[in-house]
DNA sequence: TATCATTATTCCAAATATGAAACAGTGTTG
DNA sequence: CAACACTGTTTCATATTTGGAATAATGATA
């Protein structure tokens, strides 16, 4: 092992101490031994058995090369050495319930800086009433929400949830995508448009129609893959305009631009209005699904677990799988 | 287990947050892991294999509920929660680095108060030099010597060290006791007394003189066992003024009142000065043994160990065997 | 003074943690 | 842009630690 080329920001300046395997552990049981005044009492409250407790202050006692207390059956008595040592004792076991409490506290009660990123495409989710329930519910998170197209580095940029919408995923080994909901996707069209070039009757009416297709993250412009109980059929729809934004594609649609593929959540609104009309009503498009991602999929603060559950009922209207 | 009895007097009075195994460790692992910044930095500096660091991590933030930081294999970014933890974290590595800092300096500098209990009998040894010599060689060693006859409890009084005078010591199961030196035990008078009363020949005419026994702790007279190349002799020397303190017996044979017993460490300065003279030279009692009483025999205050061998060594002259 | 209730320690089979090497993934470099 | 150097994690035989029962020992009690 060189020497020479050893770390040296030290936070101390000082070469630290060796580390030793259980030495803090044992010291923390050193306090509680004394704090109980016997080794059976401090074995009970602490819960583990006394011959364990026994072992490892010997032990203790053999590292740092002292007695800390002189032991009859009856009687534990404090070593001077043994009540110098105490005083570091206690400080180490008021330092770990601290932490114990604050970890404790995190798991009961969310709370925090809570960083979320989503696309903007998610606008058939309601927001502005997700956050103000969210906000009145859990008074002690603070949200920071960003709405953005770009892919964000969930790591660097410290999120704790990032949500993406796709049809799949590439899988990262860090991170995790956790499945929120499936989007039903359909075609629609105006009632302006149907009167205008007619309603299609078969997929391969597309062919003679203005479509509004979605383009890819590199200007390709996607395929339509349909299908329904008869069959499938699959091509790229003749389109003059296109878009990278489901919301924009809705808003041409609305205006009679063409018939456009959309999630049924997007489109159910201009329906009730009916502004919109369900094209080829047999026949859907491959679902895509919102994907939640996280670091992790186990030891999400407190926080993020929640806000996806709520995220999760505003898409489904149903609680958690 | 009945909830109601159980012990009440919690230092924070609420109740305690209960005992992980390695948890204190494990959070000095963390603290160590951040000040490296990296898990294979963190393994080298601490000596432990960089999976036993990964693997105790893990199991820290599986307890504590929540990660600490995100890990992608070229950086390590802290959770806020992570963050807040850190601060417990880091100082309970320091309260750990200040308290094996004491152990060690307690290792290699003896300190801290001494204290002895000594019979007053042990008048050959020259208690004055003796500290003043430690005093000047060890200056961080304060010094509380008892001297008195009774019995005191090394526990309760919390004692270093006890000194004590006899043939043979009951074996405690706590105590430990070491033999400082065998003292050799001979008859001795006065060259005046021998004057007036004759020099003994045999031990039997020792029954026709004026002895100065040595008195138990039960007010009786102790029998005297005589025994030389030849043979035997045992018998209770006639007396009419006894001591329990061999000091007192010298000056009382060197006055001339009798014949006394005497460990020849405490005769052989009046030997020397010629106010005692041996009497029955072929003839000895009983070695008595100077024990040296601790608690424990490893494991003893530094200060304890050098003061044990200085006694050693001015009582025998040389060093520990 | 002898007995008793309770204490700390020791023993050893069973559970657990360890660590060298293999693995899988990431940012950098030529 | 591909190979590289180094990262954190997993694997699995090995070594260590654990804990229930037995033991040894003490102070209080009758």
């Amino acid at each position: 092992m060189p020497l020479l080329n050893r770390p040296l920001n030290n936070r101390h300046g000082l070469e630290s101490s060796p580390w030793v395997a259980g030495q803090a552990d044992d010291l923390v049981l050193f306090a509680h031994l004394i704090d109980a005044g016997s080794f059976s009492a401090a074995a009970e409250r602490v819960g583990i058995p006394k011959s364990t407790l026994s072992r490892r202050l010997s032990a203790l006692e053999n590292r740092l090369g002292q007695r800390l207390m002189t032991r009859s059956t009856r009687r534990l008595a404090l070593t001077d050495f043994g009540e110098r040592m105490l005083e570091h004792a206690r400080r180490l076991l008021d330092e770990l319930s601290e932490a114990s409490a604050l970890a404790q506290h995190e798991q009961d009660q969310p709370h925090g800086l809570l960083r979320v990123s989503m696309p903007p495409d998610l606008t058939h989710v309601d927001l502005a009433t997700l956050l103000l329930t969210f906000a009145s519910r859990y008074p002690e998170v603070r949200v920071a929400l960003d709405v953005s197209a770009r892919r964000v580095d969930l790591l660097v940029e410290r999120f704790d949830l990032v949500v993406r919408i796709a049809d799949h995923l590439p899988d990262d080994s860090t991170l995790v995508a956790t499945k929120l909901h499936d989007m039903r996707i359909h075609l629609y069209a105006s009632a302006a448009y149907l009167n205008r070039f007619g309603t299609p009757k078969t997929p391969s009416d597309l062919m003679a129609h203005n479509c509004l297709p979605l383009i890819g993250s590199r200007d390709e412009t996607v395929a339509w893959s349909l299908s329904s109980a008869v069959g499938q059929w699959q091509g790229v729809p003749p389109s003059r305009l296109s878009s990278n934004s489901p919301a924009t594609q809705r808003a041409l649609a609305v205006s009679g631009l063409g018939i456009v593929a959309l999630p049924d959540v997007l489109a159910s609104e201009c329906v009730a209005q009916s502004t919109l009309i369900r094209v080829l009503p047999q026949w859907s498009l491959p679902s895509m699904t919102v994907w939640c991602v996280t670091p992790g999929r186990r030891l999400l603060p407190l926080r993020t677990k929640v806000f996806i559950e709520m995220l999760r009922q505003s898409m489904t209207g149903k609680p958690a799988v």
